[in-house]
DNA sequence: CACGGGATCGTCT
DNA sequence: GACGATCCCGTGT
C-alpha cells in the first residue's frame, strides 16, 4: 500500500500556523539506511520569520546555516541543537519567506525495531519519539539532510496523507517550548498538538 | 515526582 | 568566547 506524498502546494502555503497545524495526523516517513520508518505527527511548532525573535532566521538574518529556511517550501531544514541533538524543521512558503515547521513528536508506526535500536530502547514507550531531538534519532535523521527535498520522488525524507480522520478540535496550542529568550514573542501559542494522545513531549 | 546539572559543538558575536 | 527551538541521569523527598 503507498500513499500520496504530500506535494508543493501543500509546503508553498504562506501561512506557516496553519501549516503546522495541517502537519498534525500527517504521517512522517523515511528511508535511511534501507530502513522504512514512519509515525503519526502529534506535536509542531511554527516559527516565521522576519517578526519572530524566536526564528533563526528573525529580522530576516540570513546566514550559512539559515539560509536554508529562505528556499521555497518543501525542503527540511535540520541543525544541531546544544551540540547533540538534531533537530528537523519543514520549510514552508515562497522563496525568500523564512518560515519553517519544527517536528517534535510523532506516534511510531512503521520501523519500530530500528527506531528502537537508534535510540537504545527496549520497549516501545512515548520516551522514543516524543520530544524533536529523539523524534529525529529513531527516525535516522540528521544535518546531512539540511536542504534535502521532501517532495522529489526518490528523496529519503517525506511526509504523507493517509486520510486517517482525526477531530481537528482536539489540536491543543500552547507557547512553543524554549524560547523564552525570545521577548514577546515567547508568548505566542504557536506550539500545537493532540490533545488525545500520549506521545506528546514533556512540559519542562 | 521535582529539580539540577552535565554533555557537546556548530554558529555567530 | 558564549550560548542554544534538548535530553538524560543522579539526587532527594
Amino acid at each position: 500500500m503507498t500513499y500520496p506524498r504530500l506535494g508543493p502546494s501543500f509546503y508553498q502555503n504562506t501561512d506557516v500556523v496553519a501549516v503546522a497545524q495541517s502537519l498534525l495526523g500527517k504521517y512522517l516517513v523515511s528511508n535511511i539506511d534501507g530502513e522504512h520508518c514512519s509515525g503519526l505527527i502529534t506535536e509542531v511548532e511554527a516559527y516565521r520569520a522576519p517578526d519572530d525573535k524566536a526564528c533563526h532566521a528573525y529580522n530576516n538574518r540570513r546566514t550559512k546555516r539559515t539560509e536554508i529556511m529562505f528556499w521555497r517550501g518543501g525542503v527540511a531544514y535540520v541543525y544541531l541543537c546544544y551540540g547533540i541533538h538534531h533537530l528537523f524543521n519543514v520549510v514552508t512558503g515562497d522563496e525568500d519567506m523564512a518560515h519553517a515547521v519544527l517536528i517534535r513528536a510523532i506516534e511510531a508506526k512503521e520501523g519500530l525495531p530500528v527506531m528502537e535500536q537508534r535510540r537504545g530502547i527496549a520497549r516501545e514507550k512515548p520516551q522514543l519519539t516524543a520530544g524533536p531531538g529523539v523524534m529525529s534519532k529513531a527516525m535516522g535523521i540528521t544535518t546531512a539532510y539540511t536542504g534535502h527535498s521532501l517532495v522529489k520522488p526518490d528523496s529519503s525524507i517525506w511526509i504523507e496523507d493517509r486520510g486517517e480522520e482525526w477531530p481537528g478540535n482536539e489540536i491543543v496550542s500552547s507557547p512553543r517550548i524554549g524560547v523564552g529568550y525570545a521577548a514577546e514573542c515567547a508568548a505566542w501559542p504557536w506550539r500545537f498538538y493532540m490533545g488525545n494522545t500520549k506521545w506528546v513531549s514533556k512540559l519542562r
